[in-house]
DNA sequence: CGCAGGGTTGATAGCCTTCAAGGTCTGTGG
DNA sequence: CCACAGACCTTGAAGGCTATCAACCCTGCG
């Protein structure tokens, strides 16, 4: 296991919240800090497998990380890009439904599920705090839904990028940058490599977007708007 | 509004089980029941709105439910099924993420969501089971990114009819009886109504199901799970 | 410098969709 | 009781979007 595990000495100041809140209002979810170890993964290292018993959850300081699910023939599914942040491991009752691997080098605060559980049974906040996220996933997970059951390539990819950009706060000077492959987009989104790649050259064609090999620049982001086919945001 | 509201006289014995449990060991949901109303709705009944404020969440007690996401143009995903004893209205935060609307004539319990909160704040066996349920869902979901985003038409229906014969616990003399038309199952699995007409022939043909208009008889189940394509079950 | 892995582009193929038409069932009204 | 209308289902033919196969490019690194 090439985790180098440091001295659970990270203050508050370090943790990026999972949500920004006020200081005033600290979030339920500070609770567990204390129980948090912070481990640094090599890029490509798995975090915990399909299948495997969900003794942790995580989340993710710095870097990215995706969860799997890898069919027989080798079809993957990518669920889901985790960003500095965000939580994962949480979404499981007894085992974890996909694998989680670094898409980059991460730095990531570990905590025991057991700890949660415990936690969330004498503290009804974090509780409620542990629903929402649920409820929050959730929607998303319709979302993808509709995107994978009814979009075409162009309407997924637009819908990709808006996302990524909503959720990628620090995009430096206006640039995405995006860490994963297009192979982990296309595994993402339900299409090839290759069609992503087109779709891309496409939509860098129309002056839609910027497209360089890590990240993208949104030029027209009304167009983005229009072809990612949402009502909402 | 076509609702008929009935007296709240309901008994405990006449509610289905979300998950059927010992009668020694209550289920936490139990706790709704006194503030619960019963409806009948007629078939093609809109329920709720998508967008539409989350006010109250819903029990199956008979007939089936579909969750509907329309796009612009027509295009249509039902989210998924809901058959009797299901809950949905629950996983949503402030408002609806699709409409609800019966697929068939319906009868089902009624909560207001506010008393739903309300009581999981007083009594964290509910609080528990309610995240339990969430979590349930979005594994679900998760399993049907997999479905939407990785496999064939024939993979799709295997997994579907599987997961109806396994969900569908009261099927009479063998025959999976299935309410919902061809039209709503190509939306929920994210074909046309032609391939899902199509690939039911030859299913048919090949002697894996056989297939009337209202419903399926499962011939050779191993067959079926090697057409769906999943590890577990 | 050469190699390996990811990215890009082109040509072809295939699965599923679209378009079209006919079939079947059900409920309704004469 | 029967005829009819309409909705749903089924099947066929043609087309399109995306996948597959293949080749080349680019970049980073040993």
């Amino acid at each position: 296991m090439q985790i180098s595990t440091q001295a659970s000495q990270v203050t508050m100041s370090h943790v990026a919240r999972v949500a920004p809140q006020r200081a005033a209002n600290p979030d339920a979810l500070d609770l567990l800090e204390q129980f948090g170890t912070t481990v640094r993964l090599v890029r490509d290292h798995e975090i915990h497998a399909e299948d495997a018993d969900a003794e942790y959850c995580y989340r993710v300081l710095s870097g990215c990380v995706r969860t799997v699910r890898l069919m027989e023939d080798g079809r993957r599914q990518v669920g889901e890009f985790l960003l500095a942040g965000d939580l994962f491991g949480l979404d499981d009752l007894g085992t974890h439904a996909f694998a989680a691997e670094a898409v980059t080098e991460v730095m990531l605060r570990r905590y025991p599920r057991r700890m949660v559980e415990a936690l969330a049974e004498s503290h009804p906040a974090l509780g409620r705090r542990l629903r929402e996220l649920a409820l929050t996933h959730l929607r998303a997970a319709y979302e993808r839904m509709v995107l994978l059951g009814r979009k075409t390539a162009t309407e997924r990819l637009a819908s990709f990028i808006l996302e990524m950009d909503r959720r990628h706060a620090a995009s430096s000077n206006g640039m995405l940058e995006l860490p994963m492959s297009r192979t982990d987009i296309a595994d993402h989104l339900g299409l090839t490599v290759e069609t992503v790649c087109r779709v891309l050259a496409l939509l860098k064609r129309d002056g839609t977007i910027y497209v360089s090999r890590s990240g993208f620049r949104l030029l027209n982001r009304a167009s983005l708007r229009d072809l990612a086919c949402e009502m909402r945001h």
